[in-house]
DNA sequence: TTGAAAGCGCTAACAG
DNA sequence: CTGTTAGCGCTTTCAA
C-alpha cells in the first residue's frame, strides 16, 4: 500500500528525537499530565528545531474538539458587522479560540460539494457556533439542540422549549422614543418606514415601535408608507427612490438602520429633497459614520460590539464547562439626537 | 479500554443502513469514484435519516486537506474591512472552502495554548492563507514557504525569492495625483501627511508620493508637517489634535486613507477650522461612506473587493491545481475629486 | 513521571 | 461498480 508520505515532521518524530514517548509529547503539549522539567526543556528545544506544528485535524479527531467557533449570517454586508466581528473575535481570540466565519448567501451560490450533507459550519468543525439573526432555521435549530451542539443566537430568540443562550439589543421601546421623538418635538406625521429582511426580529420590533408610536398619537397607520429597505444602503436606495417617484407627501423616514438611512439620504439628495427641513431621517445602529453623516444622523445606539462580545462569552464558557451567566441578555439601547431629525437648527 | 463513545452517527453507520462499504460511501459523499445510480439515491435517504455529516478532523487527517483558508490581518478595525472580507468570502465560499478569520492583535494579547508550537492559523488547520498587508513577517514567510504552504499576500510583497502571489494596488502615483491637485487647483502648500503604520507598504507608498509632489513643485518636505495616523481614526484624530495645539499654518491634510480623515475631521471640526476653505482634507480609499461625509471626501478610490476577491481566486487556483495567472497583480486606483478638497464651490 | 497501545472517522490504494 | 484494509497524527486510558 503505497501513500505519499506526507513530508511533515509529526509528534512522532518529536518523541523520537526527544527520546521519549508520543504519549509525553502529547502530554507536554497540552499540559494534560505531569513531565519533568528536564524533558519539557528537551522537548521545547526538540520542537523548535524540527519546527513542529501539531495536526489540527488530527487532534480533533482524537480529542473531540475542534478549538475553534463559528460565525454564521446570511451576508456580511455593511458596517454594521465590524465591531460585531471585533467584539466576537477579542474574546474568541483571547480564550484560545479560532473563528471561522461564513455567510450563508455565498454558501447557497455556491456548490459546496453539491452535498447537503456537508454544511460549513457546525459539528464536527466547530465546537460552537454564534448565529445572527435569521442565518439559522428554526427546523435547523433543532437538528443541532438534537446534537446537542452550542449555539449562542444574537439578534434573534430560539423557537420554543430550545434553551439557547441568547444575546439581543432592545428594538421596541427605543424606536417607540425615536418616532415619538419625530411626531412630538418636529411635528412630523406622514413617517416612511423602511423594514428590513421579512424573517428578521429587529425588523419585526422596529415596525411595532413604529406602529406603537404612530398609534399613540392617533396617526394613521398607512402601509403605503412602509416598505422594504431590507437594512442595506442598495436597497433602501432604490425603495426611496421609487417611491419618490409617485408620493411625495411624506416628511420624516425611518430608514430602519443606518446602513438603509444612507441610501436614503442619497435618494432623497438627487431629488433636492432637503434633510431635515422637508424631509426628516433617522435611523438605528448609530454606526461609527453616522455622526458624520451631512446632516450627522439621529439615530439609536446599539452597543453592537458588545452584542459580539458577550455571545463570544456566553459560547466560551459554555465550551469550557463554565455555566453560563445569563440565558438572555437584552442589551439596552437609547436614542441619539443629532441633526438630521431637524434638531440644532 | 473503556473510551467515552462519542455517540454520533459514523460513516459506518451509513454503510451498514444502507447495505455498502464505507469505501461506496465515502465515494459518493467525495463524487470521488463511480456510485451506481441506485445505491446513490438509497444514500443519500440514509444519509438524510440518520441525519450524518462528515467528521471534518477525519476528513483533514485522511486526505491531508482542510478545505479552509485562512485570513490573517493584524487587526479587524475599520470599514476597510468590509468589502475585502466580502471579496474574499464571496470566492471562498463559491469554491468549496471555509473562512477561518484572525487577527493577530488577538493572538498577542491572548493565550492560545501558552504554546508557540501551536498556531492559530497555518498548515495543517488551513490548506492556504490570506495574509494582510504586515501580518506576517519576512521570516514567517520564509518559513511557510521552506514548508511549501500556499500563501497569497495583499497590500505587500514578499522578501526577494519568496515567489508568493501578490495582490496589491497602485499608491505611489495616485497619491501623487491626488497632492498635485491640492496643490495645482487649490494653491496648497503647507500640506499635513498623517503615514500609517510603520511596517506597511501602502504607508511607505502613499509617503513617496506625498514627497514627489511636493519635490515636483517645488516645495520644501517639512518633516514637521508629518505625522503618524495609524490608518485608523481615534489616532488620526489624536495626532491632528495635538498638532492643532502648537502650529495651525497647515491649509491641507491627506489624511492617509480614509478612515484617518473623518478623524481628521473630527479634530479640525472641533477647533472650528472650516473645511475646506481654511483647510483642505483627502483620504485614501474611498470607503463608501466617503461621499456622505460632511463635506463629502475627495480620495483616491481602491478597489477593495477586487483585491480580496481576485486574491482569493488566486489561492483557490493554487490549492486546486490550477495555475495561478499572474504572480503579481497591481490594481489601478483613481482620484475621486468631490468636495472637501475645494471644489465644486 | 512515563510508555504501550487502542482507537478517533475517514480516504484511498488495490483487488475484485 | 464495489469491498477490504492500511493508515493519517494524535489523545487517552491503563499499567508500570
Amino acid at each position: 500500500m503505497v501513500r505519499k508520505k506526507p513530508s511533515s515532521v509529526t509528534i512522532r518524530d518529536v518523541a523520537r528525537a526527544a527520546g521519549v514517548s508520543v504519549a509525553t509529547v502529547s502530554r507536554y503539549l497540552n499540559r494534560s499530565g505531569p513531565v519533568s522539567p528536564r524533558v519539557a526543556q528537551k522537548l521545547a528545544r526538540v520542537i523548535a528545531e524540527l519546527n513542529y506544528m501539531p495536526h489540527a485535524g488530527a487532534r480533533h479527531l482524537a480529542s473531540h474538539r475542534t478549538r475553534a467557533v463559528g460565525f454564521l449570517s446570511q451576508n456580511i454586508l455593511g458596517d454594521f458587522f465590524i465591531p460585531l466581528l471585533r467584539g466576537i473575535e477579542s474574546v474568541i481570540g483571547r480564550r484560545g479560540y479560532t473563528l471561522l466565519v461564513a455567510s450563508r448567501q455565498t454558501l447557497l451560490d455556491g456548490v459546496i460539494g453539491g452535498n447537503e450533507a456537508v454544511p460549513p459550519l457546525g459539528p464536527h468543525n466547530a465546537d460552537g457556533l454564534i448565529a445572527f439573526a435569521d442565518s439559522l432555521s428554526d427546523e435547523e435549530l433543532h437538528r443541532l439542540y438534537q446534537r446537542r451542539f452550542p449555539v449562542v443566537l444574537i439578534h434573534r430568540t430560539p423557537p420554543d422549549g430550545l434553551p439557547f443562550p441568547v444575546v439581543t439589543i432592545e428594538n421596541k421601546a427605543a424606536t417607540r422614543a425615536l418616532i415619538d421623538h419625530l411626531i412630538e418635538v418636529h411635528g412630523r406625521k406622514q413617517i416612511v418606514f423602511l423594514r428590513g429582511p421579512a424573517n428578521q426580529e429587529d425588523s419585526y420590533w422596529r415596525e411595532e415601535g413604529y406602529k406603537a408610536s404612530l398609534q399613540a398619537h392617533g396617526i394613521e397607520y398607512d402601509p403605503a408608507l412602509v416598505l422594504t429597505g431590507g437594512f442595506e444602503r442598495g436597497m433602501a436606495y432604490e425603495a426611496m427612490k421609487s417611491l419618490c417617484t409617485f408620493r411625495l407627501d411624506f416628511d420624516a423616514v425611518f430608514a430602519g438602520n443606518d446602513d438603509a438611512a444612507i441610501g436614503v439620504m442619497e435618494a432623497l439628495r438627487e431629488r433636492d429633497i432637503r434633510i431635515p427641513e422637508r424631509v426628516a431621517v433617522v435611523g438605528f445602529d448609530d454606526q461609527w459614520v453616522s455622526s458624520f453623516l451631512d446632516p450627522p444622523l439621529t439615530t439609536v445606539a446599539a452597543p453592537t460590539e458588545d452584542v459580539g462580545r458577550i455571545a463570544a462569552q456566553r459560547l466560551c464558557d459554555w465550551l469550557d464547562g463554565i455555566p453560563v451567566a445569563e440565558l438572555a441578555t437584552l442589551l439596552p439601547t437609547r436614542v441619539v439626537i443629532r441633526r438630521s431629525c431637524g434638531c440644532n437648527g
